[in-house]
DNA sequence: AGCTTTATTTAGACAGTGTCAAGATAAGCC
DNA sequence: GGCTTATCTTGACACTGTCTAAATAAAGCT
């Protein structure tokens, strides 16, 4: 997965070898870039060959399918989002409050910078039939983090034990997705009433967290 | 919009007028089966045209895009939940308890029966640019009818007035909108999961509503 | 009635798409 | 050197959204 050498300028040179070196993270990097600014409507294999430099069939030997691409965009997005939350759990200077808005605002933050990439991430077309079972795993690795915060404010004491931590991920991450799916898709569209709503959100939270 | 002659049953019978009689509608409803059935990906306007029974060209007429089509489809979606709402805001018999459970479970069935045109009604393509105003006004409508039931609530003591009561209806809503699509995109794929996690979540939102 | 205007529907064409099959090219290994 | 394999390219096919120009039917007017 993780590979040494990364091009991040995405214009093709011409005077580039048979053999692209890396195509499989250009062509991954290109794919992000693209979606990111454009959106998933605009992402043609086509161009995405033109941009990084290869012929239109060249793709297909790093990526079985579009599909497949798009699993792989997804998968990159999850893994941000779950570097970001272990960040989160394993920092141990922070109590449960701060930890929580950390969490929520970290996320939420995300898909509102890359909300295109967070829609991809969370449609029914990588989860529904899927296949692409390496995306999922990547994406249950990301809740897990998540899952774990509760684990973790479980362990200390600091919140109700009546339901089960996973009840409460599980709960909480339905809101937080909510919100991030109402920001993100635009149907909230004043920053500042996102802003607002989550801090009501994480007030509410806590409320039902601590009692 | 409504109109009188409806014909449902959507294969195309040879010996149709050169005037369809109303094109529109039953290309709306051929439409909404299609994606209900197959996904909004699966809807090609050629192959639509091919079963409602007209040329390839003919929805043009009618519909200025695919967007515009899609649009359609959404509104659609959005005045059944919204006459789902009102049915419930309006029963003079429930009090607050069953009426927030009707509401929730209600909503949620609508996702969980028509998860992809769930996704349509709520993604970006619609949502970010969208000219299609006609569509953002019936969307709205629907969530007023949600917000009333917050008034409602209001109005009779029934919950807590801290917040005013479209910002508690914002911030439900939102939770709302994450469990069903988290449903409705499969990601939480056992519907007893789902129907738990519902009912642990409108527990705790009596709770914050009634403290 | 006939003629004109308008609303519908049609066929044809164009650029763009995902992807398959067959061949070309380079790199790695003996 | 020669063989194997990974990588990339050209050509082709069926399919898509949508534009233009033409054909057809309905409705309105005198």
């Amino acid at each position: 997965m993780k590979d040494t050498s990364h091009t991040s300028n995405l214009k093709a040179s011409a005077n580039q070898p048979y053999h692209h070196g890396n195509l499989r993270l250009a062509l991954l990097n290109a794919s992000v870039d693209i979606i990111r600014a454009q959106g998933v409507a605009a992402l043609s294999l086509r161009k995405l060959a033109d941009v990084v430099g290869v012929s239109r069939t060249a793709p297909y030997h790093h990526f079985k399918d579009k599909d497949a691409l798009l699993a792989a965009v997804a998968s990159q997005g999850f893994e941000e989002l779950s570097q970001l939350l272990s960040h989160v759990v394993n920092d141990d200077e922070s109590q449960l409050q701060p930890k929580l808005e950390q969490a929520v605002m970290g996320y939420l933050n995300f898909a509102i910078k890359h909300p295109t990439q967070y829609e991809l991430m969370f449609g029914q077309a990588l989860w529904k039939d899927s296949q692409q079972d390496g995306f999922r795993r990547t994406a249950k690795d990301c809740f897990r983090q998540y899952v774990k915060l509760f684990e973790l404010f479980s362990e200390q004491g600091l919140i109700n034990n009546q339901e089960p931590p996973l009840r409460l991920a599980q709960m909480t991450w339905a809101s937080l997705h909510g919100l991030a799916r109402l920001a993100s898709d635009g149907i909230f569209a004043k920053q500042d009433d996102i802003h607002d709503i989550a801090q009501t959100a994480v007030r509410h939270l806590e409320l039902i967290l601590q009692k």
